[in-house]
DNA sequence: ATAGGGTTAG
């Protein structure tokens, strides 16, 4: 993946080709393309492609102590998106590269900035290997970074991570250099209330990122009439501090505190939302069912030119509209924005608003439409989409139309949620042959769960004879599933088989299972 | 360039 020879790195084929130049641009410039993209993994493995074919991964200032330029910007965006490994293995790669040239015996280039991102990338929760942060620590009490006060905070926030309580406590008890602040958000995150609190309060001096940290923490913990509190008596409040607290009652299902949360910011404080507070109301907005204020938000964005910006916002407004009972506002807002700006999210939206208005064929238009662009989609566009036909009222042809287009088209391999559609199609259409032959075709991991669905659909329909097939189908699978036995049962008895349905109850004596506390796996 | 809040289904 990370190509160097002779000391000298060369592209590697697995790298996408470059779709627009990067080759007149500075280094200011480039760093400030990563930065502005650090959540998007094409941007960022297109510029790492460009620095290893322009040999700029190295760069470094000279004058400066040799700090890389490139390279920490590169590690940091890794470190925080969806391929922590990657962050890893560059690292891991510059290193090698370093030992087996002859030319230098001193360390590598690496410096604070390098063991901060490397720290973050073992507490990234994508890191599959959280036990090598122990190491790095290691190595950065060697390389002399242990007086490096964000070195620590981080380090204190990856033993948190990795779950040893003890050693995150026993980092920040040998901080030469105490950060109140770190302390503050760490006994906040341990659930320590009484200290963060205490810590908090003897404080000398607190900057607004100190009193946002316990104010997001107290929120956290459920504790929002300290968080408000401490909202309260804080000098110079923030959009953080306001988005944290209408973010926090969002969550926990209180959207009428979440609206009172926006208005008194905007109100009091005359603070203007920014793209994040518009994206913790919008649920609060829809699960309160105020049509009205989603229009007013609507207004708003649009007004402050946040719509053609982030499109996250468009697609939060085109869900809160139809999540508000108004699909038309929905489809208007979808249709007033440019096609080269929507996204997947923003197509699969659309579709899960038809769905969930009962508008089947409107969903596979806008499907099609998608596809036409080009377009692939993913395992929640087709939930979206198979749950449109079903609970569109379209015909199951159609539904295993897009079914088998989802298999062999786009290799998307159905899961659990995929058949459970299926299911509930076939359920609805009362056609529970149709979905036996199909559950003779899936492949064999999944099959049990979806045999246990059709036997589910079964006694829906009264259906014993089919019933008796598919347990068995069951039995043959696996053998020690209580609630198979008990579903049969019930069947018989309730068609009136009562000694078929005793057999069956037999049959789960004599081979000793037991019947778990029921949960659903239909979805 | 470094700690704080983040879109779609179920």
């Amino acid at each position: 993946m990370f190509l160097f020879a002779s000391g000298r790195p060369i592209a590697c084929r697995s790298y996408p080709l470059l779709k627009r130049s990067y080759t007149n641009l500075s280094v200011q410039q480039l760093q400030a393309l990563l930065g502005k993209n650090e959540s998007n993994p094409r941007i960022t493995h297109q510029l790492h492609s460009h620095f290893i074919t322009a040999g700029l991964l190295l760069l470094h200032q000279k004058q400066n102590s040799g700090k890389l330029l490139l390279f920490n910007p590169l590690l940091r965006c890794y470190s925080l998106g969806e391929t922590p490994l990657r962050a890893y293995l560059l690292y891991d790669q510059l290193q090698q590269l370093h030992f087996f040239s002859d030319h230098e015996k001193r360390l590598p280039p690496f410096d604070s900035f390098t063991y901060l991102f490397l720290i973050k990338t073992t507490s990234n929760p994508r890191f599959l290997y959280p036990m090598l942060g122990i190491g790095i620590h290691g190595l950065t009490l060697k390389l002399g970074f242990e007086f490096n006060v964000y070195v620590q905070t981080a380090l204190v926030g990856m033993y948190l991570v990795v779950g040893n309580r003890v050693d995150a406590y026993k980092v920040f008890d040998e901080m030469p250099e105490r950060s109140s602040t770190a302390l503050v958000g760490m006994y906040l995150v341990v659930g320590n209330r009484v200290d963060a609190y205490k810590v908090f309060d003897e404080m000398p001096e607190r900057s607004s990122v100190t009193w946002n940290v316990i104010i997001t923490g107290l929120t956290n913990l459920g504790e929002f009439e300290k968080a408000i509190f401490l909202l309260e008596k804080m000098p110079n409040r923030t959009v953080v501090s306001w988005t944290t607290l209408i973010d926090g009652y969002a969550r926990v299902n209180k959207p009428k505190e979440a609206i009172l949360m926006f208005w008194r910011m905007v109100a009091c404080d005359a603070i203007n939302p920014n793209e994040i507070t518009i994206l913790a109301i919008l649920p609060a907005v829809w699960s309160f069912g105020d049509l009205s204020m989603c229009g007013s938000v609507h207004g708003y964005v649009v007004k402050t030119g946040f719509v053609p910006c982030d499109i996250r916002v468009t697609n939060s407004l085109i869900d809160a509209y139809a999540k508000c009972g108004c699909i038309q506002s929905s489809l208007k807002f979808f249709m007033e924005v440019p096609n080269v700006r929507k996204n997947l999210v923003t197509w699969t939206t659309m579709i899960s608003s038809f769905a969930m208005h009962g508008m089947g064929k409107e969903a596979v238009n806008i499907f099609k439409d998608m596809e036409r662009l080009g377009l692939k989609p993913n395992r929640v566009t087709m939930i979206s989409v198979l749950n449109a036909c079903s609970h569109g009222g379209l015909a199951e042809e159609e539904f295993l139309e897009f079914f088998n287009k989802m298999v062999s088209k786009y290799k998307i391999t159905p899961d659990v949620k995929h058949y459970g559609c299926l299911v509930d199609m076939l359920r609805r259409k009362g056609r529970l042959e149709e979905a036996e032959k199909i559950a003779l075709e899936i492949p064999s991991d999944q099959k049990a769960v979806v045999w246990r669905m059709l036997l589910g659909a079964c006694s829906v329909y009264d259906d014993p004879e089919m019933a008796e097939r598919v347990t068995k189908k069951l039995m043959e699978l696996e053998r020690g599933h209580g609630g198979d036995y008990v579903l049969m049962s019930n069947i018989f008895c309730g068609t009136g088989r009562f000694t078929d349905a005793q057999r069956f109850r037999k049959l789960m004596d004599v081979r000793g299972v037991a019947k778990l506390p029921g949960h659903s796996q239909v979805t």
